[in-house]
RNA sequence: GGGCGAUUAGCUCAGCUGGUAGAGCAGCUGACUCUUAAUCAGCGGGUCACAGGUUCGAUUCCUGUAUCGCCCA
């Protein structure tokens, strides 16, 4: 809880602040400031021995060192930063100005670029203007934002408090840009499919419920676009993708938000081959771009992204790590039992995968694709032609968290039908609905495809370090805390 | 949902076995025209998350609540 009266205090004094720079005539929150360049590349086109360079910038004030008839300004943009020397020689009528900045504030200064004793390359202003007012105390300036939950909360203050924030989700944003640059050079059309969704297929999760109050219809918010993309391939689109958000009502952890981003793609004509191709070039395009390298350090272990990756069947690598047959039923369940699982009323397939989750995935630390899963736990999979218990599916894990998962697509009405019905008969509430308009898309006839899903978050977890998921959501979820909202 | 841990000044953190709190930064006053987390001198700043309980006395011990974190489901 913090204590009113003490941030009025200190809030208060900022807005003497403010008034005095009010009675000045001057407007403490600025307007159009344009012709800038950014901290960085001022630095970068610095040419030593030029006594012409004349420079514009803007930014907020991260140090400020006020040695009495001159200011030195840490200045804080998109970029980086860049330090302005404030003198009272060059600004004779704006030093009363300059001496009522602090720490926070927004300015803008244009003058001659040159360098201090020391060396630090430098804007000596002989212009500046305030362009917006800090009201609130900032963080602590060298340890920046620490409360995680304020960084959350105030991810605006912790943006610029802790520079390698920003630095991580201008990653986020180039390691978008570089998935949309493979996929678009590849002839992939970007397209948007619905949120809210009759009926939340394509996947096994609890969605969210809402309302339309005109058609008075409840709604879900999709917890896949997949259905809607493969009625793309029907239409005749033949590479399609979507980078969007997914929601699943569940719980939260270190790689699961509510909402997350989600990246589609349905190739016609391909198969889960293609995709473990198409996945290898997105994610080594995306490391070659923005890290060193073939290899990253994730949650202190080093993780080589070498192509090709290894490619590891489902039933083999049971037997690797677990021990035990997936021919052998009663193998498995005894390994569950010993793994606490209470298997005795689940299916086969359910005791199986969870033997799998909790045996194999910690173990899978490279890139690995797990690849031939069995049937009954692929709905929407194409079965092996020669195995019909064996779909055609992958899932591709690093440092023991999936990261894609890709099947050759089932395009056969009848199978998709007859799964639909099995997958229903297990569920209740909100699941029990067949989505019957795709079974009608079938049967109009899509071409064999493959398909892909990237989680985008995590893959940018991996790529930027971060060992949370939070840390790679601008606005993760909270919790609503004290008085929220209330007015 | 379960277990463990955290919550102390605006921020970052100390505070041993119970005796109502400290530092640095930030702020305020003053000095300083080359600083780099500027420095120097001085000053102010706290319902120790919240609510109960034990006690002569609780930031400290106990219970509950809230939020966050870690682990597990």
């Amino acid at each position: 809880m913090t204590n009113t009266e003490d941030l009025n205090k200190f809030e208060k004094q900022r807005q003497e602040k403010l008034s005095q720079i009010q009675q000045m005539g001057i407007d403490p929150y600025g307007s159009k400031y344009e012709s800038l360049e950014t901290a960085e590349r001022i630095k970068s086109g610095f040419r030593e021995n030029d006594e012409n360079q004349k420079t514009k910038a803007a930014g907020r004030i991260v140090l400020l060192r006020d040695i009495g008839k001159l200011i030195f300004i840490t200045l804080r943009d998109s970029s980086g930063t860049i330090q302005v020397g404030l003198s009272r020689q060059l600004l004779s009528e704006q030093w009363q100005l300059a001496k009522l900045l602090e720490l926070g504030d927004t300015i803008g200064a244009s003058g001659q670029l040159g360098k201090t004793k020391t060396g630090e390359i430098t804007i000596w202003a002989d212009k500046f203007v305030l362009l917006s007012k800090c009201l609130l105390p900032p963080p602590e300036k060298f340890h920046g934002l620490a409360d995680v939950d304020q960084r959350y909360r105030q991810r605006y203050v912790d943006l610029w408090a802790n520079p390698e924030v920003m630095e991580r989700f201008k990653k986020r944003s180039a390691i978008i840009t570089a998935i949309r640059e493979v996929l678009t050079s590849k002839g992939f059309l970007e397209v948007e499919t619905p949120m809210m969704q009759t009926i939340a297929g394509g996947a096994a999760a609890r969605p969210f419920i809402t309302h339309h109050n005109t058609l008075d219809m409840d709604l879900f918010l999709r917890i896949s676009p997949e259905l809607f993309l493969k009625r793309l391939l029907v239409g005749g689109m033949e590479r399609v993708f979507e980078i969007n958000r997914n929601f699943r009502n569940e719980g939260l952890s270190r790689q699961h938000n509510p909402e997350f981003t989600m990246m589609e793609v349905y190739q016609a004509y391909a198969d889960y081959n293609v995709m473990m191709d198409l996945t290898e070039e997105i994610i080594s395009t995306c490391i070659q771009k923005y890290c060193n390298g073939t290899s990253l350090q994730f949650d202190e272990r080093t993780i080589d992204f070498t192509c090709p990756w290894r490619r590891a069947k489902y039933a083999d690598l049971l037997k690797e790590y677990a021990g035990c047959d997936i021919d052998d039923i009663a193998s498995v369940r005894k390994k569950a039992r010993e793994l606490e699982i209470h298997e005795a009323d689940m299916d086969d397939a359910v005791v199986i995968n969870d033997v799998f989750e909790a045996t194999v995935e910690k173990q899978l630390i490279n890139p690995t694709f797990v690849i031939d899963y069995p049937a009954e736990l692929c709905p929407l999979t194409k079965r092996k032609k020669d195995n019909p218990k064996i779909a055609e599916r992958f899932e591709m894990y690093v440092s023991g968290m999936e990261l894609a998962n890709a099947y050759t697509e089932l395009n056969d009405p009848a199978v998709q039908e007859e799964n639909f019905r099995i997958q229903l008969r297990g569920q209740q509430e909100t699941m029990a609905t067949m989505d019957t308009d795709f079974i009608t898309a079938l049967k109009y006839g899509m071409p064999p495809a493959g398909g892909l899903g990237i989680g985008i978050d995590r893959l940018v977890m991996v790529l930027t370090g971060a060992n949370t998921i939070r840390d790679v959501i601008l606005f993760p979820l909270l919790r609503t805390v004290g008085n929220e909202g209330k007015v």
